[in-house]
DNA sequence: TATATTGCTGTTACATAATAACAATCATAC
DNA sequence: GTATGATTGTTATTATGTAACAGCAATATA
């Protein structure tokens, strides 16, 4: 595990305890996994990097973190990326995509979301959640 | 078949003719039980309704409809929704998905793409394609 | 008309992604 | 201590999507 894993994972432990919620080694493992993973695994890349696990115990992990917020699901790649940020507001968060390097960054443009809003209100359209995906080349590789 | 569906059928043929595009028999079927279909269909919700085909042939014909323009795939349902607005410009469409309904809506609204384009300028990022679906309760279900 | 060439289909098998079901275990509150 | 609910371990199964290759159909070329 990285030494800058090692950090996060204590702060998130300390965050979750606070909440009333158990960070099991489950759990752990496979937020330490994707924290250490270069690039943004799948559900059987997670199982496969932590050697000995079954995808089962993995998806079960991968929910609780999506529900705490501590990860997301990439829908156009069936994958997955850690969220640390603690300023993360998990309805306001869009995703950059690098089709070369295949690393996933997330966007929190306000902007972007308010407009969306805005525009959808004369819909009629009630917005439980948005999926904000952009595929393209990312700063590095262009 | 749906009698607008054949006519819808009929001006796809027209216009993939004038293309140099082959609209075949597996094409044109899958074509028209995406047009019939109450809801948003997933590729295996297809082969059911056809009756008769294998999954390969049903995939093969949703990449070519996706690839013409007369489908899209909904990244977060895995699921695809025909597309026959003869204005629709494929790389700046959003989509409405209905979860009571479950109806999905296509929606060009072009201020939003060039939004979400303008605000990504800074990040230099080089956009190649868009997944924006917006999940929630559409006005017929509100 | 023959015959390449290319693209499309049919078929089988396989690969990847995700969930159901249920017993066993652990943490906490009483 | 022990009852309770949450979590895990395990097996099996379902859902979603591709690879590979043989055969066929449309078009092009001679």
């Amino acid at each position: 595990m990285q030494a800058k894993t090692k950090e996060t994972i204590a702060a998130i432990e300390r965050k979750l305890t606070a909440k009333g919620e158990r960070f099991t080694a489950p759990r752990r493992q496979v937020m330490a996994t994707l924290l250490d993973y270069d690039g943004t695994p799948k559900a059987y890349d997670i199982v496969e990097a932590m050697g000995d696990v079954k995808p089962m115990t993995v998806y079960r992990a991968l929910d609780f973190l999506v529900a705490q917020g501590l990860a997301h699901r990439i829908e156009s790649l069936n994958a997955y990326a850690p969220c640390v940020e603690s300023h993360c507001a998990h309805k306001d968060s869009q995703y950059l995509i690098c089709e070369k390097c295949e690393k996933v960054e997330e966007l929190h443009n306000h902007a972007i979301d308010d407009f969306i809003a805005k525009q959808l209100l004369k819909d009629g359209f009630k917005i439980e959640a948005k999926v904000i995906e952009i595929h393209g080349l990312c700063s590095d590789c262009t």
